[in-house]
RNA sequence: GCCCGCUUAGCUCAGCUGGUAGAGCACCAUCCUUGUAAGUUGGGGGUCGUUGGUUCGAAUCCGACAGCGGGCUCCA
């Protein structure tokens, strides 16, 4: 044991103690109170990035604090082990998935043991192992018995690259959100998750969330996109079909003078048929089809229509108007079909005067007549005009009668639209949990049942360079028999999409060794739902919306109390270098474990804390690196060189203190007031360590002071509430120097340290005096002066009296401890 | 286009309910050291994005505007 701050062997040290000694398995010590801390798990690509770094050490510190603060804290880690690049590790190196997975979650286990984070080891997860998909599959049945799981062609979004579909929300401006390839459509048969059913649940329940962020928020609520407003049904000329619209302007409705459908709506093939133009119409649909999504969705893309040659009919005021097909009305949105009112619809104006189509003024500015050409569209409410039994109606009252019009003459009515579509689940990919549904020709669609689960994945498979799910070519596994008649069967060869595996690890978690069920209830709840979780804000959507509706399914059938997952959100921000986030394209990655050999886990983690509040961006700096190692080996000299003086001293500290020690114990006490109140306040990391550091400025300042024995313990008291604050951020350096001082036990399991207030409080402080807010000069009174005490002392002051003299006073306010302003005429 | 966030020292960021503008890094100096590296002590540096308002008093509250970043978007 050196003198110097060696952190290679202390780090070793007491992570191979903190293996033995498991302090972090969570007794479920029922006479605490508990808290759930948990940190987005990681999917094992191979190595940890440094986001992976500043997430986990943001919920270390969290874990310890509360384990300190007197909690009982439930701290696991796991792996999202399903996915695509371990199948494409299986492709390109032929290596098995598995084999790859489980080698990459030793190693980044290895990696999170050297950062010295507190998890409970005992309770580790995968998501890949059918111990757990067993009961992804459990949930899957679950869902389908509920009606919330089912099956239907539909035009898919495809990725060619990945070789499979993707889910709505995995779609990125048209791009696959993994691999950036050009997303096609396809119509597959495929599964999905009526998530539809909760959208104004998930919206709703944003409210309760008062412990995430806005922003995420929003971008939950933006991503449902309910919209309230009236369905019109309009009468086709010819058929017995209805074509129904939606649109959140019913007041307009007299303005329509045209109808326009999307290429994809079901009523096209049968409106163009026969049409003496049906080649032209043919050629545009074929046309507009080839486009894709991106293309035809893209804000500058020119709005096209063709006219059908059939006509629909008003039913407000039996108008004839002709019905068009246009690119850009979206087939998955509403109804597919809208209505025209180019008087009051930008984009409706510019359609309406590029096809020659009529525009018809229906709504005008209060106070305004209407009539003369329109040069733009009017798209504020108004007073109806031209619109029959409704004119002179303000806007809003006119929406309202003319829903209750169509809701009595049965051609339409209020409805809500929403922009969040179902859940698709299906992936043709093989390193997922496999869906546990067989076909049977004559049974049909029959669930896997229960006690037959899981549907294990099958191990020995060949991989195809195409991509394809070597699933769909593995004999033994598609080849069944039918659970209910016995005859033979097909499995279904898609795997779940992996978001559903992570869309209830946090519940596993809480009983993750139980054979019977997913989790037991009690469990569950003793936990649930997470007091902290802490990730990307990446996830903001996706995981995050998906595991709320999951929560509130499981919630709905009992299964769970709470339908809240995750009571308190912290998105932190992203690790760049240069400005721009670490990537490999970019080659500006800053590999941790090379910082962990250089400088220590301890120094990494400080850093990482320090350079921004957890939720903001944080710009890597080698410099600032430097600065945390550096502020260590301050720590540890300081500590080192009064160990000797203060081995055998008590912390406790007496009365009849000198001014120096009162003045440290002043900084010393305030810093710890600091760091306890940044950190529960709203995990302000960054500024309690300011803090520490400012603290040990502070005894550095004490230091030369020649020592005098009976201010030994003021020494010794300092170093404990030191190493204390600074525990949960470099717990490898501070165990090491508190076992230095003498303790056998962890400082891991001390508590957090009290902080004594009268303590914190100067004998005497500075009072600004300001003359009309200006600030003039500064008195030192004595602390517990008075506002009379204050105000005398104030007015004694020479530059007081130049300032006011031969002016009238008009009032003076005293700021007690703070400041006093001489407001004067 | 709509919504949200940010703008404070050279850099990265604090600044809680309005009341003396602050930390770390960088920089400069000082001392220690044979020298290097490390260390000690001290210091300089800010019209708080612009502008109007509320107030005795505004970085802080309110309104505009600008710049940067993010989210949603032919959404009917």
């Amino acid at each position: 044991m050196g003198d110097r701050y060696n952190f290679h062997e202390i780090e070793e040290r007491w992570q191979k103690y903190w293996e033995e000694v498991k302090p972090h398995a969570e007794a479920e010590d029922a006479h605490r109170p508990r808290y759930y801390c948990l940190e987005m798990f990681p999917y094992p690509s191979g190595r940890l990035h440094m986001g992976h770094v500043r997430v986990y050490s943001i919920g270390d510190v969290i874990a310890r604090f509360k384990r300190m603060q007197g909690f009982s804290v439930l701290h696991p880690m796991g792996w999202d082990a399903f996915g695509l690049p371990a199948e494409n590790a299986a492709i390109k190196h032929n290596i098995h998935p598995h084999r790859w997975t489980q080698e990459n979650i030793s190693h980044m286990r290895q990696e999170l043991a050297r950062l010295g984070f507190s998890y409970d080891w005992d309770r580790e997860v995968s998501t890949c192992e059918p111990d757990y998909y067993k009961w992804t599959q459990w949930l899957f049945l679950l869902l389908y018995k509920n009606g919330l799981a089912y099956r239907k062609a539909a035009p898919v979004n495809w990725c060619p690259s990945c070789a499979t579909v993707l889910a709505n929300e995995q779609v990125v401006a048209g791009l696959c959100e993994r691999c950036d390839s050009v997303v096609e459509k396809t119509n597959l048969e495929q599964w999905f998750f009526r998530i539809t059913d909760y959208a104004d649940r998930l919206l709703n329940g944003l409210d309760q969330l008062e412990g995430w962020p806005e922003k995420v928020k929003s971008m939950q609520a933006n991503w449902i996109g309910r919209s309230e407003g009236t369905e019109i049904r309009f009468a086709v000329e010819g058929f017995e079909e209805e074509l129904p619209v939606f649109t959140t302007r019913p007041d307009t409705v007299f303005g329509v003078t045209y109808v326009v459908v999307a290429p994809e709506h079901p009523l096209v093939d049968k409106l163009i048929a026969g049409q003496e133009n049906e080649e032209e119409l043919r050629a545009f649909l074929k046309e507009v089809m080839a486009q894709d999504e991106l293309m035809r969705t893209a804000e500058d893309t020119e709005k096209k229509g063709i006219m059908t040659g059939r006509y629909a009919v008003n039913p407000l005021n039996n108008e004839r108007v002709p019905i068009l097909i246009g690119n850009y009305v979206v087939g998955s949105y509403g109804t597919g079909a809208v209505m025209g009112v180019p008087a009051h619809d930008t984009r409706d104006f510019a359609f309406a005067k590029k096809y020659g189509l009529p525009i018809r003024e229906v709504v005008a500015p209060e106070g305004k007549e209407a009539g003369g050409e329109l040069a733009e569209a009017y798209v504020d409410e108004g007073v109806l005009v031209n619109s029959g039994q409704f004119t002179g109606l303000p806007s809003r009252e006119a929406m309202e009668k003319i829903t209750e019009h169509l809701e009595a003459a049965g051609q339409g009515g209020h409805k809500v639209n929403y922009r969040l579509r179902d859940w698709l689940i299906s992936r043709q990919r093989y390193w997922g949990t496999p869906i546990p549904i067989v076909y049977c020709d004559s049974c049909g669609i029959v669930p896997v049942p229960e006690e037959e689960l899981p549907v294990m994945l099958p191990t020995d498979v060949e991989f195809r360079p195409t991509g394809e799910s070597p699933l769909l070519h593995c004999e033994e596994f598609v080849n069944t028999t039918c659970p209910q008649c016995g005859g033979s069967a097909r499995r279904e060869t898609d795997t779940m999409d992996t978001f559903i595996d992570s869309s209830w690890y946090f519940l596993r978690y809480t009983d993750p060794h139980n054979n019977e069920l997913p989790f037991a209830k009690e469990k569950a709840d003793a936990w649930m739902p997470v007091d902290q979780y802490i990730g990307g804000v990446e996830h903001a959507i996706l995981h995050l919306m998906y595991s709320r509706f999951i929560q509130m399914v499981l919630s709905d059938l009992g299964l769970v109390s709470s339908e809240i997952p995750f009571k308190n959100l912290l998105a932190q921000g992203m690790v760049l270098q240069g400005g721009a986030k670490m990537s490999k394209s970019k080659g500006n990655v800053v590999d941790p474990d090379a910082i962990i050999s250089q400088y220590g886990a301890d120094t990494a983690r400080l850093f990482i804390l320090f350079a921004a509040p957890p939720d903001k961006d944080l710009e890597w700096s080698d410099e600032g690196i430097e600065g945390a190692y550096r502020f260590i080996n301050r720590v540890w000299r300081l500590v080192i060189e009064y160990l000797d003086l203060i081995k055998d001293v008590s912390p406790k500290v007496g009365d009849n203190l000198g001014p120096k020690e009162r003045t440290l114990r002043r900084i010393v006490h305030s810093s710890v007031k600091k760091v306890t109140n940044d950190i529960s306040r709203r995990f302000s990391l960054n500024t309690a360590i300011s803090a520490i550091m400012e603290m040990v400025n502070g005894m550095y300042q004490y230091k030369d002071t020649p020592i005098d024995e009976q201010n030994l313990n003021v020494v010794r008291e300092a170093v404990e509430l030191l190493l204390l604050v600074l525990a949960p951020f470099t717990p490898h350096v501070t165990e090491e120097l508190w076992h230095r001082l003498g303790y056998r036990e962890s400082i891991h399991a001390q508590p957090w340290p009290e902080y004594d207030e009268e303590a914190t409080k100067a004998d005497e402080i500075t009072i600004v005096v300001q003359i009309n807010g200006k600030v003039r000069d500064r008195v030192v009174v004595p602390a517990e002066s008075d506002s009379e005490t204050v105000k005398e002392a104030v007015f004694a002051q020479p530059r007081v009296q130049e300032y006011t003299a031969g002016k009238e006073i008009v009032k003076t306010i005293v700021v007690p401890g703070k400041l006093v302003n001489i407001v004067v005429k």
